[in-house]
RNA sequence: CGGGAUGUAGCGCAGUUUGGUAGCGCGUCUGGUUCGGGACCAGAAGGUCGCAGGUUCAAAUCCUGUCAUCCCGACCA
């Protein structure tokens, strides 16, 4: 392809609209632009890789067994009320009506068609598994679409559905997709990691997120220093660590009742009153499903909302008002404590461990110290509520945790029979009995990938795509395109290399070479060809890896086998990667 | 949805306080000179100042409304 002809329009600023380094490398490079928000075009280049990231999923999910299916984006809102998602999805969920008045949505996901399509087909035992999974739109209605392509309304998604005849064939199935996940990320040279992961609102037992790690992720993620263990924060199972024992004169002895006029936080009463965090606790007011809860952690602790909201099993669940606290336990926030709390008490592990503890009197301006669990209060029920810290213990062995940032690209669910249930979708077994599907789902956002490849891959000159999922291999750049040795020189090269089935680029525009080296680097292209006036002489070419600076001088009849060779080394594909 | 901010040429911005003929840089077009890391000279095109009302002799500027976008938070695949 010539560069004369490519519609990519590079831009030398950075567009206001973007500030997350993704984003305003892809607007820069001219491989995407915004429609509306969260809404985005991909242009040539940015369709290509597009198009490279989807042939490898959809290689691997064949390998793994799968079935290419294409299902509507338009979906009948009677599916959703079949399942009960109707109301539960929310305001996340884009609704339209057709000209009678019927309701549809914007699929966000597709079990609800899947399960219904194979519900009327398959009927018996001998046709499982199966395994179908589409790439496609999907449209969710962010509260707040972000960061680009990383939080966009429309994107991208790999959707697979497993469907057997029990939770053993689950595994069977589970275990396939994550091999294949696995396979995947290692194909497109991303540097991630597969932790364990709160299966949320989709419900179902076991579950796995896929990370490409980069500072500026979202997802917090945690992982041992000496075994294999790894876990979104949200997930991470905490081990409770005990107090040393406290400061005699806080640890033993009757409950007592201390004045702390206007100290409020946790960091107020170690500052003014000389009691660590550590020996306090906080408590925590949520309503969950309309009901008023207290949470206890120690005060040197976070609690984890998502592990209070599966202990609680409950749908919503937000801080409660103050108003209401007030009416009900008598005092404010700061001044709260478990003791003599009319409303259930929610304590994480650790809260049972402590020698003593100071903690709010439900009287403003009070607190009370040498607090014991168990004789000044008890609560409904003692669990892992906190989020895990660096250095807490592996649950797994005598390591510790570490933390690290990434971007969720991937995530596989166990549902088991959530939907097979809800959609009443059965088959026949051996025995002619009826019987619910046995159901996984595997996810893959395709477009986020894209944007956490540049995340995760980038200079201060533009991106750095990895061979595999790069919009070209390489880009020869005749330095004076006017000279006609020059050009010649390139345009030799540059057939080579297309007879070699390379994808390359060739900068034919009447331009000087410093922007056409600027514009190389900016849209990230792996290998550059310079063919310049002193090295041809000798005949001669530079070959430039874009993720190192130093460039080397090739014979020119060479440069198109190396370019080859170099290619196919980072695209080959992995034999045995069961990890 | 709460808080904050911004809409002026393709992109980045100034001008708004104090109303008086719409500006700068980059990009684009023409001609010329250049040609190894975003060249230089000369010329040119391009904006109903987000939209709608209002005040005024006069509105990018003041007032009211509205739409859009971005950031923080809450929420969450």
């Amino acid at each position: 392809m010539r560069c004369s002809q490519l519609f990519y329009p590079t831009l030398r600023e950075v567009p206001s609209e973007a500030d997350v380094i993704s984003h305003q490398w892809l607007l820069r490079a001219g491989f995407i632009r915004r429609t509306t928000s969260g809404v985005y075009t991909y242009l040539p280049l940015g369709y290509r890789v597009i198009k490279k990231i989807t042939e490898i999923v959809r290689q691997e999910m064949d390998r793994a067994g799968g079935q290419e299916v294409m299902m509507p984006i338009v979906q009948p809102a009677e599916l959703w009320q079949q399942s009960g998602r109707w109301d539960v999805y929310g305001e996340e969920m884009f609704r339209l009506r057709d000209r009678h008045q019927r309701a549809y949505c914007l699929g966000p996901t597709h079990e609800e068609i899947i399960t219904t399509l194979v519900d009327a087909e398959v009927h018996s035992y001998r046709d499982l598994p199966l395994l179908l999974y589409q790439i496609q739109n999907k449209y969710r209605d962010e509260i707040r679409p972000r960061f680009g392509l990383m939080r966009a309304r429309e994107f991208i998604m790999k959707d697979l559905y497993s469907f057997d005849v029990d939770h053993e064939g689950l595994q069977v199935s589970y275990e396939k997709m994550r091999q294949a996940y696995n396979r995947i990320f290692q194909r497109l040279m991303l540097s991630y990691r597969m932790v364990e992961a709160d299966s949320g609102a989709i419900g179902g037992s076991a579950s796995h997120e896929f990370m490409v790690l980069a500072e500026t992720g979202e997802s917090e993620i945690v992982y041992c220093d000496r075994c294999e263990y790894a876990a979104n924060v949200e997930k991470a199972v905490c081990s409770p660590v005990a107090v040393e024992k406290a400061a005699e004169s806080r640890a033993d002895g009757e409950m007592i009742t201390i004045p702390t006029p206007g100290l409020r936080t946790i960091a107020d009463l170690a500052e003014h009153m000389g009691i660590p965090a550590h020996e306090q606790v906080k408590t925590l007011f949520y309503s969950a499903d309309g009901k008023l809860v207290a949470a206890v952690v120690r005060g040197d602790r976070e609690l984890n909302e998502i592990k209070l909201k599966n202990a609680l099993g409950c749908n919503q669940l937000f801080m409660a008002d103050e108003e209401l606290v007030r009416e009900r336990c008598g005092a404010g926030f700061g001044s709260l404590g478990p003791v003599g709390l009319n409303v259930p008490v929610y304590a994480d592990l650790e809260v049972p461990l402590m020698p003593g503890i100071s903690c709010g009197c439900n009287r403003d301006d009070y607190h009370y110290s040498q607090v014991k669990y168990g004789r000044d209060f008890t609560a409904t029920a003692v669990l892992d509520l906190r989020s895990a810290e660096v250095g807490d213990p592996c649950p797994h062995c005598e390591g510790h945790l570490l933390k690290m940032r990434g971007i969720e690209v991937g995530h596989i669910f166990q549902l088991g029979l959530k939907y097979s249930e809800a959609m009443n979708a059965t088959y026949l077994d051996k025995d002619g009995r009826q019987k619910h599907f046995v159901m996984g789902c595997y996810g893959i956002g395709i477009s986020r990938t894209m944007a956490a490849a540049v995340e995760q891959n980038h200079d201060q000159d533009g991106i750095i795509w990895p061979i595999p999922i790069a919009p070209y291999h390489a880009i020869i750049v005749p330095v004076n395109a006017n000279k006609s040795e020059q050009w010649e020189a390139a345009w030799k090269v540059y057939k080579q290399l297309e007879n070699l089935g390379i994808e390359v680029l060739i900068d034919d525009r009447d331009q000087r070479a410093g922007v056409k080296f600027k514009d190389a680097d900016l849209i990230g292209i792996p290998l550059r060809i310079t063919i310049g006036p002193r090295a041809l002489q000798e005949n001669r070419v530079e070959l430039k890896k874009r993720w190192e600076s130093e460039t080397e001088l090739v014979d020119i009849d060479r440069v198109a086998l190396k370019v080859a060779g170099i290619i196919s080394k980072a695209n080959q594909i992995p034999i045995d990667l069961d990890k």
